[in-house]
Order: structure tokens, then C-alpha cells, then sequence
RNA sequence: GCGCCGGUCGUAUAGCGGCAAUUACAGGAGACUGUAAAUCUCCCGACCGUUGGUCUACGCUGGUUCGAGUCCAGCCCGGCGCA
């Protein structure tokens, strides 16, 4: 195709967690003059670094890297938010002639930001939440196929969170309609789903203008079981994990707050709140961070343009990357 | 040696005459439309023609019964108590 050839390249490196893909990421910007762009929904948090994995300075030997530190942990990021700052990013540092690199693990971002999944544009509504949150789910799947028929049969009926989440966006239709109905055209009155998003046009244009090489690295399972046991036990005893979550809770993130983050955050304070011992309290989490390592995978491999490779064939990585021009 | 309690699907647990057998964890597969490290679903004795069928199964061996994981007897193993 001609028009591949204007196309921007961009690299994305995803794979589970502690498969190797930040070194590797390292790595390859140090080769093609390129900036790393972290996908990590909890890396983008102020103060959660050992917890996280986050890469340390010496760590990125002097590549540029973006999209950490960006969000404080009291406060909720989002996927949309990713979206913003990550297509933001690629702007730039395609205007520094400079190759981005996106690499992380958290898959529903890194789609967000590259137009895999479309996000409506509709805000959170805190308050109809907190009131939708209180009854079921089937109480909610009969609220969502008043509001949006075509909606109720596509979602999944048994999962509160994405349900109170369809309905806020069936209310803000809903709203508009209303609008609409008083002002404007007639046949405006009805929005089906998908809904239209207000800024569709161009974000597709950002997407299309972009020449995606989705690299995927992983493991046997196996090799990625010891891998994460041995990286959980350096994070304990060598980098401080234990107290790094106790110094968060006294600076005031509070536990909630703590067990909603996941994994990590949530088993260590539960632990300090002494729901635990220590040695429970590493178990579980060897099991619970193997699980995410397979809910990561499920989604990665819906992704059919994601070539795999082990953390251990560079060879054919570089290979690769040649043959997609780089 | 005597007495009591217990041996059930990888582990832990339920079951007290109709059971391929509860629940949890582990294991496997999957979903995902601004919480995504979150949230949610399914499978999990074997085999087959898989909204069904067949076989093998609750420490072992017999027995009672139309029917036994469940009742009885003996044996083996583990825990506790008395010696």
C-alpha cells in the first residue's frame, strides 16, 4: 500500500507482567532513537514504585520515559485520561523526530490510546453511582433495558461495575435526546448504541495515521510463575515493598483506597491491617499477580497483530523490526 | 494394648440410605464501550454419538439393602486420651 509508507511508525511492547518487556523497551529506544511511553494503570501514580515495578532512573539509562508519576493516588485516573496524555505524547515526540515506544501491560489502555476500543464521551457521574451501586445486578439489568435495549443484549448482565457504567451512559443519551427533542431535528431524539462520539472523525484520523508494530513478549508459564516469585521476594526484602505501602498509608492513602488499587497494594494492606500474616499474605499474592499475568494474556491475544517472542530471542526481535522498516 | 475421633475429586471442607457427590482455594478457558493490577462469566473423574449416555470412584475387604460415601464387621493408616 502507498499510503503505509506516510504512515508513522510507532512500536508497542506488551506482554505480562515480569516478562521483561521495560528492559526490552530500554533496549530497543537506545537502537532506533526512540521515547518510551509507559501503558500502566497504576505506574501513573505518584508514589507507587515498588509495588508497581516502576523503572528507576539508572534502570532507563537515559531514555526518555513518559507517562509515569503523572496522577496522584487519592485521585482516580482513567482510561480516558490515558487516551488524552498517551496521544498527546505520540505528537510530540514524533515532532522531536524521535520513534515513540509505548510498553506496558494494561491492554485496555493501550487500545484506548490507539482507537482498539472506542470510549464514549461520557464523565462519571460520582452520584449516580453511588446510588446505582446499591442494587443489584439484575436490579440494574432491567433499569439498562428500559434505557437502551441494544445495550442489555450485548452486556454482560451478571457484572454490576459495567452495568452501572451502561446505564450512566443510557441517562446522558437519554439527557440529550431530551435536548434535542425541545430544539432540535425530530429524528435526533433516538441515539442508538454505538453511540456517535463527538470528536469520532478525528481520533480515527490519529489512528489511521499511525503505523502500529505490536511486539508481544512472554513466557512459559512456568518460567513466568518462579519469575514473579523471585521478583516479589526482591521487592520485599531488597526494595522495601512493606514499608513503601506503610509510608502511603501514613501519608494518608487510605486502605480502601489501598485495596481497590489491587494486587500488591491490596494484599500488603491487608496484611498491615493484620487481616493476614506475612507468609499468607505472600502466597496469595504469588497466585493473585500469576492470575492477572493470565487475565493480561486473555486479553492480549484477542489482538491478532501482536507477534510474540520470548524476552530471549533479540535476534529475531531485531529481525523483525528490520522487517517492518525500522 | 484399650478407648475415642477421623481417612471424600490437587489441597482444605460438606455429606448421616437414592450421589459423579457441597463449598473454598489451586488449575484451565473466556468477557471487557472513562474504576481495567479493577470488575465479571464458564469448565474442572474418565470416555462417548455431549440439553443425553456409559464406565470407574468417597482408605482396604467383605456384609446388610431394590439401592451404600452414608448402616454393620474385620483390617490398614493418622490424631488425641488412658496405659
Amino acid at each position: 500500500m502507498r499510503s503505509e509508507r506516510k504512515k508513522k511508525k510507532i512500536i508497542v511492547v506488551v506482554g505480562p507482567t515480569a516478562s521483561g518487556k521495560s528492559a526490552l523497551a530500554v533496549t530497543l529506544a537506545r537502537k532506533f532513537c526512540g521515547e518510551v511511553i509507559s501503558a500502566d494503570s497504576r505506574q501513573v501514580y505518584k508514589g507507587l514504585n515498588v509495588g508497581t515495578g516502576k523503572i528507576t532512573k539508572k534502570e532507563m539509562r537515559r531514555v526518555p520515559h513518559h507517562l509515569l508519576d503523572v496522577a496522584y493516588p487519592k485521585k482516580q485516573f482513567t482510561a480516558a485520561d490515558y487516551e488524552k496524555l498517551a496521544r498527546a505524547k505520540i505528537s510530540e515526540i514524533f515532532a522531536r523526530g524521535r520513534l515513540p515506544i509505548i510498553c506496558g501491560g494494561t491492554g485496555h489502555y493501550i487500545d484506548a490510546a490507539l482507537g482498539r476500543v472506542q470510549i464514549p464521551d461520557v464523565p462519571p457521574n460520582p452520584a449516580l453511582r453511588k446510588k446505582l451501586e446499591k442494587k443489584s445486578a439484575p436490579e440494574l439489568f432491567a433499569l439498562l433495558k428500559t434505557l437502551n435495549k441494544h445495550r442489555a443484549e450485548t452486556i454482560d448482565s451478571h457484572n454490576p461495575r459495567r452495568l452501572v457504567r451502561a446505564i450512566e451512559i443510557a441517562l446522558a443519551d437519554a439527557d440529550k435526546s431530551v435536548l434535542s427533542a425541545s430544539g432540535g431535528p425530530p429524528h435526533s431524539i433516538r441515539i442508538e448504541w454505538p453511540r456517535p462520539h463527538p470528536s469520532f472523525s478525528e481520533r480515527l484520523a490519529f489512528v489511521r495515521s499511525l503505523n502500529v508494530v505490536w511486539l508481544g513478549i512472554t513466557l512459559p508459564p512456568a518460567e513466568l510463575k518462579k519469575k514473579i516469585s523471585m521478583r516479589l521476594f526482591a521487592r520485599i526484602r531488597r526494595y522495601k515493598m512493606i514499608e513503601e505501602a506503610r509510608r502511603l498509608h501514613k501519608r494518608g492513602l487510605s486502605w480502601k483506597r489501598m485495596e481497590s488499587l489491587g494486587l500488591e497494594y491490596r494484599y500488603l494492606s491487608r496484611y498491615l491491617r493484620g487481616y493476614m500474616t506475612k507468609v499468607e499474605m505472600i502466597e496469595k499474592l504469588q497466585t493473585e499477580i500469576y492470575l492477572y499475568a493470565k487475565r493480561q494474556m486473555t486479553w492480549f491475544k484477542r489482538n491478532k497483530e501482536i507477534q510474540w517472542f520470548l524476552p530471549s530471542q533479540k535476534k529475531q526481535i531485531f529481525d523483525m523490526l528490520e522487517h517492518e522498516g525500522l
